[in-house]
RNA sequence: GGAGAGGUGCCUGAGUGGAUUAAAGGGAUGGUUUCGAAAACCAUUGUAGAGUAAUCUACCGUGAGUUCGAAUCUCACCCUCUCCGCCA
């Protein structure tokens, strides 16, 4: 949600910016709605200040004929009263249904383009291994190494439903710990946050209304959540933050639930693309400033490259295009790890900035020492998501006899170096 | 799942249809006093919207309703707590 004042007064800028975001929305329909909206509030605060003044005659009137006569005028009124009041309960829902589709505005480093494809690479990092024999992807390592189990997954889960066995369990496990050990360090708060959640979590954070189809609902008003994103944000809804405890820092664990509605056929095989997977998600809230929100979104990409760095993965960082942006998002990085069989990058992290775009419908504020209230702005990105990050590890470290070695960072956690049969 | 209690401002808490402009106390901030502090005294102390401004409007968990008028009455929902049952 952004700023109504910035919408009248720059409606230039919203226009452009659904433009390029490739999101559908009249703004001259929306200030539309806003001025009949206003009118309707003028009126209407005239009309109770008419009645506020008639109430406190109807107390002081001595004569029971005066209180009688105001009465009835007051009930004349009224009728008027009711009517514009139904008026503005309609075009009310309206324009609150509006104020949730409206796009936030990219940041002008934002290259503009279509979709993924038109993604700009900011930088590279570790060396692409070279294989003297031919690589097998990550499903038949796995098969292999009876490491996940896709036949049974998808009998009992459904399409896209996986077990994951063996030491791909403990390295999951591993994993976690490892990235809770680095974010720790970086004072990042752990935190175990719900799933299962209510909608107004997801309108908070703006999944709802516009990602409908992706997020899954169990159908007596609860959801399932794609990111802990969601409920760690929703966790200082309506709060009133110090200044001197800002930036807040957490990192998130959790299952996430998405329906991949609109990605039927892509990644169809393997654990790319899954309904169900575990995260660690950094969430940060912090001072109402453009440059704090930079300086931190490009701290939380550091720790995740960081964490990769650890994992030895090659990756990329890349620039994401106005076209591959939410709703919300002001600028994002994908972290994207070196797939072998693939020969591509493919994404394992999503860092994105939002200014106040959540806070506001989350209505989280601080109080600033001068003790002014302030929207908090927001940031997250993905500290670790499994069993996608399997994939980079399994296929940049199998070995020709088929094994497949393990990352020194993961040592101390596991008890074994390698995986082999 | 069953039974009960409750939700009022930064906090405690009063308030069963009209003077509530939400009492009172506490806290916080500023001032007086003081060498300085404590105490005492005085003052200030919510959010949002409309307006150049004076000012006006809304908000007592949320939403709807009754009424000329609702923190107060009615209905639905949300949340918290207590007890019973079940349970990792």
């Amino acid at each position: 949600m952004l700023d109504i004042k910035l919408i009248r007064d720059y409606p230039g800028l919203i226009k452009e910016a659904s433009r390029k975001k490739k999101i559908n929305f009249d703004v001259e329909y929306f200030l539309e709605v806003d001025r009949k909206r206003r009118e309707l509030i003028k009126s209407i605060e005239e009309l109770n200040a008419i009645k506020n003044q008639a109430n406190k005659r109807i107390q002081l009137a001595e004569k029971d004929e005066d209180r009688k006569t105001i009465i009835s005028q007051m009930k004349e009124l009224d009728i008027n009263s009711d009517n514009q009041n139904q008026v503005f309960k309609k075009l009310d829902e309206e324009y609150k249904r509006l104020m949730l589709l409206v796009p936030n505005i990219p940041d002008e480093t934002v290259p503009e383009g279509d979709s993924d494809l038109d993604n700009v690479e900011v930088r590279k990092w570790g060396k692409v291994p070279n294989f003297n024999f031919t690589v097998k992807d990550h499903i038949q390592i796995a098969k292999d190494l009876d490491l996940i189990d896709f036949e049974k997954g998808s009998e009992i889960a459904g399409f896209r439903g996986y077990f994951l066995k063996k030491e791909a369990v403990l390295i999951c496990l591993a994993i976690w710990q490892y990235a809770m050990d680095v974010l720790r360090k970086k004072d990042f708060v752990p935190m175990i946050a719900p799933s299962l959640i209510k909608e107004s979590a997801l309108t908070g954070t703006g999944y709802l209304p516009q990602q409908e189809d992706e997020v899954y609902s169990l159908g007596d008003g609860m959801y399932l959540a794609g990111t802990s994103e969601v409920p760690l944000m929703s966790y200082h809804a309506g709060d009133v933050l110090k200044e001197e405890d800002l930036p807040l820092k957490y990192m998130g664990f959790s299952p996430c639930f998405r329906t991949e509605i609109g990605s039927y056929g892509k990644d169809t095989q393997g654990i790319l693309r899954v309904h169900e997977f575990m995260k660690i998600e950094q969430v940060v809230l912090c001072e109402n400033s453009k440059e704090e929100s930079i300086r931190l979104h490009e701290e939380i990409t550091k720790n995740a490259e960081e964490i990769l760095q650890g994992l030895e993965i090659p990756y990329h960082v890349v620039l994401n295009c106005t076209g591959d942006l939410g709703l919300g998002q002001v600028k994002k990085y994908d972290i994207e790890a070196w797939v072998p069989s693939q020969n591509r990058y493919r994404e394992t992290h999503s860092s994105s900035y939002f200014f106040d775009f959540q806070t506001r419908r989350l209505n989280i504020k601080y109080k600033t020492k001068q003790g002014e209230t302030k929207l908090a702005y927001s940031l997250n990105n993905t500290g670790i998501a499994t069993p996608r990050v399997l994939i980079p590890l399994l296929e940049n470290n199998q070995q020709k006899d088929g094994s497949v070695k393990i990352p020194k960072a993961l040592h101390k956690y596991l008890g074994f170096k390698e995986i082999k049969r």
